[in-house]
DNA sequence: CAGCGCGCTACCGATACAGTAGCATGCTAC
DNA sequence: GTAGCATGCTACTGTATCGGTAGCGCGCTG
């Protein structure tokens, strides 16, 4: 699949708004439970898919995580490092962003 | 496909922590477009299929525009009105916490 | 250099999604 | 009152994505 670029959105999208491209990456199976699970600190592959991480209670198949990771570094939000994978400055925006769904999700599931 | 209830998530995940859940449902296609959609005021089937809608650039199949309703539904995020779908306000609550994805899409845009 | 753990790729079956067609219902016009 | 017509939705058939397992290459260890 390529790259979700906000001018030019991948996956049916024609309008170019930055704001659908970005659903179109969040969009994506385990998208944000990486990018979760990132922003407690760096990661390694193996690290990612092991059901210990902060949220993931299922491990992830390798292959779907690297689809997953090479996504995110196309969108610039992972970088890979010496010790394995991490949020750049603009996935931890992004963390920062999406951090209040947490609380909200648990009202959420409450509610239902 | 089943509901992603909070405390029996669906798709995989077994830790059964609402946050995942909510990743779980919102990382269906359109998910996040259609409540982004919605929040400008309630809209008719035909209408959020359509490309003039506040987002999509791009007519949704109606099969999966359908299922995806039905999924928003079941979290109660989204009800059936007399003038079409609406935000309940659960999704409303929502919407406000992704709202500020919008403005951020934008420099995102730019550093790409 | 055999063994092991890690990072990843290849493959294949299972879902989810996309696209088109078409049906049921309610409204309008004649 | 019936012939259109638009709306809301379902059915069907491909295609893309996902899930799961196997296994390869590489570096490290003994």
């Amino acid at each position: 699949m390529s790259i979700p670029k906000p001018g030019q959105p991948v996956r049916g999208s024609t309008t170019g708004a930055p704001i659908m491209a970005l659903f179109d990456l969040l969009g994506r199976r385990w998208a944000m439970g990486i990018i979760w699970n990132l922003a407690a600190g760096p990661a390694t592959f193996r690290a990612l898919q092991s059901p210990t991480g902060r949220i993931q209670g299922k491990t992830i198949s390798p292959s779907i995580l690297n689809a997953r990771l090479k996504d995110l570094q196309e969108a610039k939000l992972v970088v890979r490092t010496l010790d394995g994978y991490g949020l750049t400055p603009l996935g931890r925006q992004l963390f920062t962003l999406i951090e209040p769904l947490d609380p909200w999700s648990l009202e959420w599931g409450k509610a239902l």
